[in-house]
DNA sequence: CATTAAGTGTACCGATCAGTTACTTTAGTC
DNA sequence: GACTAAAGTAACTGATCGGTACACTTAATG
């Protein structure tokens, strides 16, 4: 029983500052709309940082997660799921409450390197290029750490132009590069 | 005489915001960091959104100048300025001031999609779009849109991984990119 | 020298900021 | 039903927020 309220806490306050910003949501707002104490909120983290990092944590555990099975479920070979990257990518930028990467805007409000939500987001990232670089190297590209850059770059420019651009499918024209730099590299060596 | 105070507030305030970012940065440390009195901020601008949209314009202008002739002065053909972009991105990066871009940072602070500020950032990004399909089209390429929505969601992501990456050296990750693309392109059909 | 416009200094406004305090209510366990 | 731990209520702190009021100074112009 006694549901654990530090976790509904970090739930909601995902999406309170998903949709305002860090900054521009005051703990009042967060009382006003999680419906959590501002006593319950303060007995579980010491300060809004922590509860910031905490989210920042939560995140990164569920969108890892999703994109990856989402990945592997839209594709069985290693080269067709680092293009399924750009489809799922398409379906993510499509959903209503979409408001681009979290991580990008977090290090957009915290900017100095050393900050621990910096330095959190950046873990994000990393973890996520550690990833599909191990399933560049399963699809036996021959420069699987360079494609595996560029592969990334196409993903955060693609949020970028989502977020800002006034492209139609910026996953899709994102797809389309990765899918000639894949043939690209494949074909300056032999394939296997 | 009596140099404008206005446009001195503009400049030194765009530094301030761009180091602190937007929220963070009051009202007070505005005063503290450009040495000009609240009085005169007020009588120059409404209210501080108003100065932030003059800052932005400020760096709108500098920005785009700066690249345009960067590139201008690095390549003189324009399949070669494409590539320039990315060696001016590089040198960017490696300034000690980077911090990335200010209309990405602009767009995470203020979300909403119909806001002044989250507009014209758009706006920012449509111009150097329009610009460099020009020189896409000037280069000849058989798809001059696709390659100039591909090479944005390039320099986007560059700008990105210089931020929050761990890469040595996104600029020439984007710009090794860039290049496959242009030549794939180049190759699917005959070239004038 | 008087006028005028621009800029300064400083104290202040109500609102909100992150965070705290003291007290009450709720709910599960013995 | 008594005990206990967790959560809620609501008022409060000092600091800071964006913005204003007012008296004062500066400097170029007639």
């Amino acid at each position: 029983m006694r549901p654990n309220k530090r976790d509904e806490l970090v739930r909601k306050a995902l999406d309170v500052f998903y949709a305002n910003g860090f900054h521009a949501t005051g703990m009042d707002m967060l009382v006003a709309e999680t419906g959590i104490s501002k006593t319950s909120m303060y007995k579980h983290f010491r300060t809004k940082e922590d509860i910031i990092l905490a989210v920042l944590r939560l995140r990164d555990e569920n969108f890892r997660n999703w994109l990856y099975r989402r990945v592997e479920a839209l594709a069985d070979t290693p080269k067709g799921q680092l293009l399924a990257i750009y489809d799922a990518l398409k379906e993510w930028f499509s959903l209503p409450e979409f408001r681009g990467c979290m991580f990008i805007k977090a290090t957009a409000e915290f900017q100095e390197l050393d900050h621990p939500i910096h330095v959190q987001s950046a873990e994000h990232k990393r973890l996520l290029t550690d990833h599909f670089l191990g399933i560049a190297k399963a699809a036996g590209l021959p420069k699987p750490e360079s494609i595996t850059r560029q592969l990334m770059i196409l993903k955060e420019g693609a949020i970028i132009m989502a977020v800002m651009g006034h492209s139609e499918n910026p996953a899709m024209d994102a797809k389309a590069a990765a899918q000639a730099l894949i043939e690209t590299q494949n074909h300056l060596e032999s394939t296997p």
